[in-house]
DNA sequence: CGTGTACTTGAGTGGGCTCAAGCAGGGTGG
DNA sequence: CCACCCTGCTTGAGCCCACTCAAGTACACG
């Protein structure tokens, strides 16, 4: 990791962490995660941060706080394909519990918070704690299940990409509201497998027919308002 | 499960089995085995049946002594989409060991062997023994790898078809051989996202090209005999 | 206010799809 | 053992969606 990429806002306090229901950690108790006496730090990333590199010795896992991270891996000619998009509550550096290399390399998309606990003390106290395994194997299985939805949804070539592209802008929801986080066109091309200027394209046309609108300045906040019904209905086109 | 689609050999005997070092319970001692009790049996599918469906209620979990199976999705319009492979080692109905429902439907494409553990008495006995769950985590791992590698280097509608054959090609290669599984073009298509016309048009390509040759007869022994050096050179190109 | 990155737009091409037939081979039943 | 049938494979013609290449534009950030 390069110290420029992040800050470090200090040690956490779990004890006082109004997240820890909705991590791994949830039914672990306060006393074993003192006991645990990990150096746990909070970081934050900028849009464009690399949390770790694909092929590097993993040395910490990672607790997403805040933000959006797309996990991505380059192909021979260097283009990146995005593999997954981890949000609040997911786990960078999951897979490289069991595999000591990171297999992809993690970029901050939004502005991302994490804590980072690192691996050797990690390893000891996933030795100890079988609750703790449980959790875990239910986050590689949430992650298994996003992986199937998108080789059956999104990237079939047979399904036109205006009904792909619906159907990952429903996946990109904020909450239950109208409002779409705003990747990049080089961003959405590399989860879809189409270029920008298709993609550009077609976005044109979902704003024309007034089913998108562009909403949000800066980097941080872009995002679309968009009508989910309509999008729905695009979504269901074979 | 339909009853005519699989035959079951009896009872399984796990104190005699050559395979228990490949499987989950490779570092489980014999003792905690008979302690477990569960009634296991030994099962074979013919090509095509079905080993569990999408949506049903998980009734047991099947480790893979032999053969190979699909993992799929239909979509809206009854199109399958194939998400995963298989083959022995793995374990059928993982997924449902965290949801209680079956994700995929399973479909044997050769002849299957399988052992088959009840759902009930695996999750009792998962819960004492926390080297299972590691075991089980292992596998999710490679189920995840395995699902990472098709969306970076499968799917990608921005790589040439034939170029995405020959890697899939390279992945159903049988051991070190130059023998490939030869996949029907449909599922061949539900894995790639292609049609099966496409598939058959690049396929007679390269066996005109001396690259494949057609073996194996009989749908239990469908099979190319295939030159890896120049499937590895055409899957190179981006 | 300058600079760079990301986005936009156009014209032209081509790869893979669609639709429509014909073919093979192996499994089934007489 | 043979004939049938049915599924899966093969081949062709034509089209269309998405790619490529090439400019030009807008916007965000310093």
């Amino acid at each position: 990791m390069n110290p420029r990429e992040y800050k470090c806002l200090g040690r956490s306090d779990c004890r006082r962490c109004e997240h820890r229901s909705q991590t791994i950690f949830a039914e672990i108790g306060l006393e074993d995660i003192d006991a645990f006496q990990a150096p746990i730090d909070r970081l934050v990333y900028e849009p464009g941060a690399v949390l770790y590199h694909d092929g590097h010795v993993a040395q910490a896992i990672q607790f997403m706080r805040y933000g959006a991270v797309k996990l991505v891996r380059f192909d021979a000619a260097g283009h990146q394909r995005i593999v997954r998009i981890l949000k609040q509550g997911d786990v960078a550096g999951l897979e490289a519990i069991l595999s000591e290399k990171h297999q992809h390399t993690a970029i901050a998309i939004t502005e991302v918070h994490t804590c980072r606990v690192p691996m050797q003390h990690f390893q000891s106290f996933l030795l100890q704690a079988p609750r703790l395994q449980m959790r875990l194997m239910e986050k590689f299985h949430q992650a298994l299940q996003e992986v199937d939805q998108w080789l059956s949804e999104l990237v079939s070539n047979t399904i036109p990409a205006r009904t792909r592209l619906a159907r990952l802008l429903l996946r990109l929801r904020i909450g239950n509201s109208g409002d779409i986080h705003r990747l990049s066109l080089a961003d959405t091309g590399a989860i879809l497998g189409l270029t920008p200027e298709t993609l550009c394209r077609i976005q044109r046309e979902l704003v024309n027919e007034g089913v998108l609108l562009k909403a949000g300045k800066g980097r941080a906040h872009r995002r679309y308002q968009g009508d989910i019904a309509a999008l729905s209905m695009i979504s269901q086109n074979p």
